[in-house]
DNA sequence: CTAGCAATGTACGAACTAGTAAGTTAACAT
DNA sequence: ATGTTAACTTACTAGTTCGTACATTGCTAG
């Protein structure tokens, strides 16, 4: 009965619309994120897969739209991940910690989208806000924030007053910093942020800082 | 007997290289960091001036070496800033907190210095390591928090054993990132970064995540 | 087996962009 | 006063870059 086309799982054909789409988007990630919006050259990410440039054009319309489908897959696969997040069954201190601990590995993992963001706020967010995708993407993370910090609370572990958006920027702050800024900090201050020892030391950093924080010990008495 | 022409105080010359090529500058710092080192155009910039474009590659010698020296002059003016900063007549306590708050003062002040940063590590920092007089600027806020750290682990106001390095990333951490990422943060929060009150918070909030760090309020017991 | 269309390749052009050759003028030293 | 030179302008080019017109081919339904 279905008049669809059934998708071949089959991964040798030599023409397949599908898989020529995602090759294109993530050389384009990769490209977008090494050389910025302006910096990116349509025919070097075209020169560097199986098909020609005017596939992308075929797919994606243009330069800008391409910029924006690689943005909207960078943001669906971050939330995609942190849907993943389960550290509700942890005591409040615990959960904000390990949430904090969490959020810097997946910053650690994920150093293009760090990138893209990067590009993208330069640009102040114009093709963000563009993508119909993007505005109706929600931010799971925010609502576990906000239970951890009413359980924190509730349990007289949480003294400081915040709301969850200011939790969940000091956190991503000290995680992305470190990422994104780690060539200019490493050449100002000779530390390669990107040495293990460095790396572990700042992951203990943020759960500690979040949870000093959230107690209410930087107070003035 | 001197035979170098006497820098003339009156500004209102029709030939005036030194005003010219601040004049470059300013202009140039303004469009790389709106557009980002390949977006930023020559003609575009040598249109916002008195001059010509020809003076551009007559004072700096292309596109990249304009570049650098606006990385150079906005990385001289902030180390400038900083060695102006005084709070060693102050209790650790307060020393650290306050020198928070004016770095976050500072961060909000210079966002055209953030978003040149930004763009510089899209670029992996490959132009600031090539100029010697970035590598020779000294970071001497560093020393400055060296001293609080001494001073606060002395009087017993510090616990936490850490350098001066980490203490400066945490603290430039969440001053840079509500700048550099506000763009984005806007859009996918809906809050807006600029707005006096959350700036107000976020200026109390960064004095009173230090102090807690350091407290050792963070620590598992 | 074949018609029809989605998918793909080739070749090219219009517009832009960094950089320069060559000539001109204002300001200063003497 | 005037020669010299730094400061400046105009007009141009070579190369790049996004985008497209047009031709072609593989895949699948029936």
């Amino acid at each position: 009965m279905s008049s669809q086309p059934v998708a071949r799982t089959t991964g040798d054909r030599q023409r397949d619309a599908q898989r020529t789409k995602a090759e294109i988007l993530a050389v384009a990630q990769a490209e977008f994120a090494r050389r910025g919006y302006a910096g990116a050259r349509v025919d070097e990410i075209a020169a560097l897969i199986r098909t020609t440039k005017r596939m992308i054009y075929y797919y994606f319309g243009g330069k800008e739209q391409l910029y924006v489908a690689v943005l909207e897959k960078a943001y669906r696969e971050v939330r995609a991940a942190e849907r993943t997040v389960d550290v509700e069954h942890l005591a409040p201190v615990e959960a904000i910690r390990t949430l904090a601990e969490l959020t810097f590995d997946h910053h650690d993992a994920h150093q293009d989208f760090i990138k893209l963001v990067s590009i993208e706020n330069i640009h102040h967010a114009e093709h963000l806000r563009k993508s119909k995708v993007l505005a109706n993407l929600g931010t799971p993370v925010l609502d576990l924030i906000s239970r951890i910090l009413a359980a924190g609370q509730a349990s007289g572990d949480f003294v400081t007053e915040v709301d969850a958006i200011d939790v969940h920027m000091m956190i991503g702050a000290f995680c992305f910093f470190r990422v994104a800024n780690q060539h200019t900090f490493g050449a100002l201050f000779g530390r390669d942020l990107t040495v293990p020892e460095h790396k572990a030391r700042h992951r203990k950093m943020v759960g500690e800082m979040i949870v000093a924080y959230l107690r209410g010990a930087g107070d003035t008495p």
